[in-house]
DNA sequence: GGCAGAATTTGCGCTGGCGCAAACTCGGGG
DNA sequence: CCCCGAGTTTGCGCCAGCGCAAATTCTGCC
């Protein structure tokens, strides 16, 4: 197998503090796959193997209830780290990790976790850093949901959409992967009815435009109204 | 100031792998305090100054919306590591932390983390571990609170907290720090006035018996029936 | 180019649980 | 021992949003 090219990492903020030498040093060990779209990377409950950093694509974390129930614990965009969840400790991923578009991804086994974190303390506090951020992310999303009524949840994940992984186009900040009404109902607790009813009503208002497995954020500052807002419009 | 004593912390899990002489070393760097029922450790939205360590009593973390509400993140039982939140690169404190009931707290400068850390790997990798173990459970609320019935909901809390702070008395299992209504609503996102409609009801059926403040256990097996059906009784 | 299946939209009725309000109870401080 | 205030209970009306169902519109594949 050929050795995989630190341009692959180099410019991402994961491994912009390590030398170019530890760059090399640390992609001796990953080991580089694609996945098409709609397939898993890890499946929940079984056991974890290793971790992965995104190079291209999206990638939406599922946790799925006893009963079957799907729930949307995150997306993952490109130069992040995922499936971390063994360097923490566990032994079997909290979650699955599905590939929203064609992705591609590296992945060092789990047992090297305490060595790279040993060797590249940057590259661990990185990580542990991040770690600490997603635990602040999912509590303010426990916030909202005991706070906050549907519409006011829906335009926040939207927004955040927006911001993570929007692009800019001519006609506003487009979401850029394939995202379905059901998806934004799993992120938010509430149903595909539901959601489709909001955003046709805001796409009347002119505040988006979407289609099938797309959403255009036309005016953010609307948007944002919707989700401060405490009583109804 | 004299030396704190390791008997403080050799028996906390946090502390286990540690030799006696790196316990007493950790200590040196350490502060102990007491903090009277209700009052606040730390403030969210504060300069996160230092980590901390529940030595005696139970902490309730609170996060507060713009508006003013309040959610229950989380309790801190004895012997949990809590304000770990700059360990992880936060600057701020994410919540407050408030005393549930008297409580006596060791507090280390949050400079040191990186230097204890690095002395005392065993310590930074429990730590790591639970943060990662307090990152599912959040995951694990949003879970419910997405899918389950306030019903559900309430009993899960309850049980969680029989679990973990519970004390097996004759009558069932108490939990054991004052708890109201308006705390289970904050902990469930729902308001006290179902909370207590709910009690009242499974107190009516023998489930538990409740008080002011305070709440006891008595049928954990229907409790996890009520918590787990997907239909109403 | 047409078709099958997936995604979306929309109507309608119902209900879980909230908001409001008032009464009640308990426990601690004076 | 009594009083005050915090905590709790309970009744009542209402409505946001769900469940169900059916129609409609894409879109990728054959």
């Amino acid at each position: 197998m050929a050795a995989l090219d630190r341009s692959l990492i180099s410019r991402l903020p994961l491994f912009r503090e390590l030398t170019p030498d530890e760059q090399i040093e640390l992609l001796r060990s990953a080991r580089s796959s694609r996945y098409a779209k709609d397939t898993a990377i890890f499946e929940q409950e079984t056991d974890a193997h290793s971790f992965f950093v995104l190079i291209a694509g999206h990638i939406r974390v599922v946790r799925t209830t006893p009963d079957g129930q799907q729930v949307i614990a995150r997306y993952i965009s490109e130069g992040e780290i995922f499936g971390v969840a063994a360097a923490l400790g566990r032994t079997t991923y909290p979650a699955s990790a599905v590939a929203a578009v064609d992705c591609v991804v590296l992945a060092w086994p789990n047992a090297l976790w305490p060595e790279l974190a040993r060797r590249f303390p940057a590259f661990g506090a990185t990580t542990y850093r991040t770690v600490g951020n997603r635990l602040q992310e999912t509590q303010t999303r426990v916030m909202e949901m005991s706070t906050e009524q549907v519409e006011q949840r829906v335009a926040h994940a939207l927004l955040r959409l927006a911001n993570q992984t929007g692009r800019k186009t001519d006609s506003g900040i487009e979401i850029d992967f394939p995202i379905s009404r059901q998806d934004i109902a799993e992120m938010t607790g509430t149903t595909l009815h539901t959601v489709s009813r909001l955003l046709s009503k805001w796409e009347e208002r002119g505040i988006i435009v979407s289609g099938r497995q797309k959403v255009t954020v036309k005016d953010p500052h609307r948007l944002v109204v919707l989700a401060e807002n405490r009583d109804k419009g």
